[in-house]
DNA sequence: TGGACTTTGTGAACGTGTGAACGAGCCCTA
DNA sequence: TAGGGCTCGTTCACACGTTCACAAAGTCCA
């Protein structure tokens, strides 16, 4: 096909384009091009997956060559958002939230944390860099006002779905939760994961059995 | 099949086996039966999977009644490795380090975390809790004394790899991963990954395009 | 005891993702 | 301009995972 848009771009393609991405930013200004055998290597997967899964970018390598490094960074780039920025709010600033909030250079740039709000009095009014703690009454506020478009949830378990209720009820649709609990939201929110004790239990699952492939 | 030992547990199931037993322990004592249909509601997914996943760990529900709770708590902290502790090491106390060795109950119970290394002066001595900072020199040392069981690496994208190489060669065989980086480990290593970048950009994919399902 | 009801366990269909193979297209050289 | 070599893009077959549908097996009550 001759146009980008008609295709949808399957999960498991998304999930690696982020890789592929960072393995050209790596790559240097020094490296005009580079084959699916070179992007596979330093991406750690397959070379005729890499190519199947640029070819639903719609952007073009040339045969006998490889792909033009900086056209496809620009293709991804867009791909996958990144030419704008995306204010994010972390919601719980306990001992992870804390450190995500003094994380600088969240994903390098493009995901400026914007705000920081708990609910604990001893909390709010703590400033993190230049931001300060605000209540979590005030989060549809905060929403509203910084243009949030990714809510980073690090609170307890139990506080996490009112957490998630009220983001989604203030606009936001995009979700990354570290708290460890299974979060329920509606279709046309987006909901990623971080859950570290379940890693763990993975993890000792594949110690006690064959590590057949403990890999995502 | 009568045994529970001849079969191999797919890879998706046993990402799951840690959500349901969340939610078995969530359950409390005063429920000691749990019928697929409430397992899945509380996962988070479909009845039928949790029917199929709970019978490759050969444990047994009764037809008309469900799952008795305790005795599916059991079997699956065994499968899961849940009887013994393993001791973690973190590797690389920068905010993100410093966070997960302050994150008490680490994954609540079972994954103790017994050392804690750095390559900066700055931190080496450092003490957080009970633990001091050891210098990543001492590494294969403290693996040995702590019979570590699982390596998280928390470094600087550069330095993982080499400290992953060096996990591998004093024994360790089972890493979680939070540096942006690939890693390459021999078959016999399981690796685990938590990449955050990568994480928001899967996500700013799915603002810009329909939110097909961003859910793992 | 018997029959209705409930819920498991699993076989089979379906859809998605993966890996190999190969034709098509581009560059370079003579 | 023709030919050789290289690498992409796509097709195909297969493996894996999910979902449906239903028989089997147990409980409960009259």
């Amino acid at each position: 096909m001759a146009e980008r848009g008609g295709k949808r771009i399957p999960d498991a393609t998304v999930a690696r384009l982020p890789i592929y991405l960072r393995s050209l930013l790596e790559l240097g200004p020094q490296t005009p091009t580079v084959s699916s055998e070179q992007l596979a290597e330093s991406a750690g997967v397959n070379a005729a997956k890499v190519r199947k899964d640029l070819s639903y970018l719609g952007s073009y390598g040339t045969r006998g060559v490889g792909y033009d490094v900086e056209y496809l960074q620009a293709h991804m780039r867009r791909a996958l958002g990144m030419t704008q920025d995306w204010p994010v709010v972390i919601v719980g600033i306990g001992n992870l939230g804390a450190a995500l909030a003094n994380y600088g250079g969240f994903g390098n740039r493009g995901y400026p944390v914007a705000a920081l709000v708990d609910a604990s009095p001893d909390v709010v009014g703590r400033s993190f860099g230049d931001l300060v703690v605000r209540h979590a009454d005030d989060l549809a506020e905060v929403v509203a006002e910084e243009h949030i478009a990714i809510g980073v949830i690090a609170t307890p378990a139990p506080a996490a779905q009112a957490v998630a209720d009220e983001l989604i009820a203030a606009g936001v649709r995009s979700i990354l939760n570290f708290a460890p609990t299974v979060l329920t939201v509606p279709p046309e929110v987006s909901l990623r994961k971080v859950d570290l004790a379940v890693e763990m239990q993975i993890l000792s699952f594949y110690q006690q059995h064959g590590p057949t492939s403990a890999a995502e």
